[in-house]
This record gives C-alpha cells, structure tokens and sequence, in this order.
DNA sequence: AGCATTATAGCGAACAAAAAGCGAATGGCA
DNA sequence: TGCCATTCGCTTTTTGTTCGCTATAATGCT
C-alpha cells in the first residue's frame, strides 16, 4: 500500500494545484507540472494511485480527480455489528451497540493463522484461500477441527474423534475417506477458532 | 525473537526515512544509508525483520516496506500468518512471516459487520451465524456480493449483475431463484469485503 | 575445553520483475 | 468540433531476488 517516490509527486503536484486552483488538473497539466510528454504516463500513475486509494476520480470525467484524505494511521480493528440479515427479511436490527473483533475470537489466547489450500474442508464451508485461525494447543476435544500432524510428516486440517485407542481424523469433504491413526502417532498442533476470508 | 543491535539499526534507518519522505526507502537507498555495498546484504536484512513481524512487505514490489506497530502481546489485532495448509494430504509449507488482520481487509473503508441468518449464500460458503464484512457504499461492480434493498423494504446479500437496465440479485443456493428488479428499485446497502467466523 | 551447528553479517554478480515512460490511435462528452 | 481521457504496444530505468562464497559470533553437545 506505500507510495512510491514518483507516484508521491504527482499525488502532491495534484493536490497542490487543487489547492492553488480550486478545481483539478487535466492529464495535460498533470504532464506539463510533472515534464512529463505522455499522458498515458500520467493515466497509469492516476490509476495506480486510485488502486492505491489516494485518488478517487470518475470515469472519463474531465478534471475530476479528488485527492482523499490520508488513511488515518491505525485502522480500526473492531466493527460495529449493524444487525442480523437473512434472506428476504429487512435486516434486523440489533437492540445494543455491539461489535465485533478478532480479539473476540482469540481472547488472549496464543493463536496464529494458516491459509488453506485445497477442498478438504469444503463441507465445512472452509475453501481454498481461506484462513483459518488456530489456538496454539496440544489437546483437543472430541468433534473439534484441529492441525494436526501425523507420523511427524503429513500436516493436516480434520475432525478430531478419539475412538478407543485409535484417533479418527475426518475430512469434511464427502469424497474423502477419514483417517485412523493410533493415538502415539498423532500430534495435534492446535483447534480452529474460527475463519477469516477476503474477497 | 529479539532484534540485534544492526537490526535495529536497519528498522531505525527505514522508519525515519518514511518519516522524512512520506515513501519507503529503496534496497539501494537503505544500503547506501547504512554504507553496505551488496543489496544482498538489505535483503537478507529485510528478510529477518520480516520473519520477526517487525516488518512488512509483499514480494517483488518496489518501495513497499511497512514499519508495522509493535503488537500488545495481551491483545493482538494481528495474527502471524505461519504458512499454508494444503489440506488434501501433503505438509505444512513454511514460508516467509506474514501478518493478518482485519485491517487488511477492510482498509481505510467505513466498514460494518452483518450476522448471516439462514441459507440463501451457502454456495458461496456463507452460512448461518457467519459475520460478513461489509463496506459501505451506494455502487457495485458486476459479479460483487452486495447488501441490497429491494424496494425500500426487502434486505438481501446476494451477487449483483446489470443486465440492461434490470438487475439481477443471484442467490448463491441452487434452490433458490434469482430475482431481477428494475435497476430504480434497488438501494444497494454496501459490498461484502469479507467474512468472519467463530466457531 | 573442544567441536559441531546455527544464526548473523557481509560481498559481488547475474538475473527477473515492477515502475515509469513514450507516441499514436481511439473513444467519450459537452 | 474541440477538449479530455483511455487504451495499446513497446522501451527504458529502477528496483528486488537469488546464488555462491567468506567470516564471526552464539549455542549446544560430549
């Protein structure tokens, strides 16, 4: 997300004319301030920029550029949780200010996280680029989904049921077969939390 | 985990210099600072820093070295991302530290939380009692999954396509029916960003 | 104490990729 | 019609990555 030296320029090139002028530059300006002889240069700094969320501009408007204000340094980590939404029904609307955070979800436990590759957990609703977070742990309870390694090689994410003095590690994915390990050969590494995904 | 006196003289030198120059410093620029001949030597500098979540970077990409604000260990909003998880079979891939949080989602963007009741996006791997993260926001790109108010009454999550000048709101079940109302009928509330999940 | 192992710190050179740039043709908008 | 913005292919410059090699300190083991 950090500028670069040039991209820097022009950002304060533009909203100095902004200031000096009181409306936005053209691409041309832009060129001229910057000695720069093509505008396509300038087109592709505007989008960068733009990406950047520095820039905000519409489309093939003339002089439309509106130089945002700097992120405030520290994002928030915690959002208000607006109401409950389902299908077809307005959302609903929640009585008390609540919000939510991953602290919520990690209390202060020691937790880190994994990406997941691969759609062993796809009935689960975990899918490929997902992360899942992980409460660093050597014990698990029956049902829980927990990292698990097996025969100090093969790291796996699965259901965790001991079943006598085997362990049974099941994948939420119907086409896969769950695996039986004895309980000397599996070594948990942590539990699911819970999941994180961007789009 | 405790940095050495010539790490810390390394983060020291990139912090003031994105205090002086509002951009981060290049490998040449940090070498030439710190009088080391062989960019080499930065890199692998940037690398350890990198490992110890001091700092943060992406790959390939010039300029980009973020100081990040060293995490309260009480109450992390910042987890370390220890590596993927290719949950079909084979092992834990290692790689170089990153971090996640939920600043990385949601930006500098005005962002609210939503709890998802019933079904209808469980295709997308949205289901029941799942938070979405949404940003506020009156317009969408095609394809998106947005929050839409269909005739100032009905609230829905749903993926949004412009197909001439209706728009069609696609239920990611496959039980359900896509709607499609006249383009003025729709509010559209704010576009999913993510989505958390508690277990 | 002696030895092996590992982490840090450094060098230069070959290589790879992103950022920045250009001109010209094209396309929207008033 | 005239002013601007957009897009395309292409070149140059800047910047980051990797490899092999040396050296020195810190750690661990016997």
């Amino acid at each position: 997300m950090a500028v670069t030296k040039r991209q820097k320029e022009v950002l304060d090139f533009i909203s100095g004319f902004v200031q000096r002028n009181g409306y936005s530059p053209s691409f041309e300006e832009i060129a001229r301030g910057l000695e720069l002889k093509s505008l396509a240069t300038v087109h592709k700094h505007i989008t960068n920029l733009q990406n950047k969320g520095l820039l905000q501009r519409s489309h093939n408007r003339s002089r439309s550029i509106d130089v945002l204000p700097p992120r405030s340094k520290s994002h928030p980590d915690r959002l208000p949780l607006m109401g409950r939404i389902a299908a077809g029904q307005p959302v609903e609307a929640i009585e008390i200010a609540e919000t939510i955070s991953l602290g919520d979800i990690i209390g202060n436990r020691e937790v880190f996280a994994l990406e997941v590759r691969g759609d062993s957990m796809q009935d689960e609703h975990i899918v490929d680029g997902d992360f899942v977070l992980v409460e660093k742990t050597r014990t698990a309870r029956q049902g829980e989904i927990v990292v698990a390694l097996v025969r100090d090689s093969e790291a796996t994410l699965k259901r965790y049921y001991i079943e006598g003095d085997v362990v049974r590690l099941q994948p939420s994915n119907a086409e896969m077969e769950p695996i039986y390990v004895p309980i000397s050969q599996v070594a948990i590494q942590g539990r699911v939390l819970g999941m994180l995904r961007k789009y």
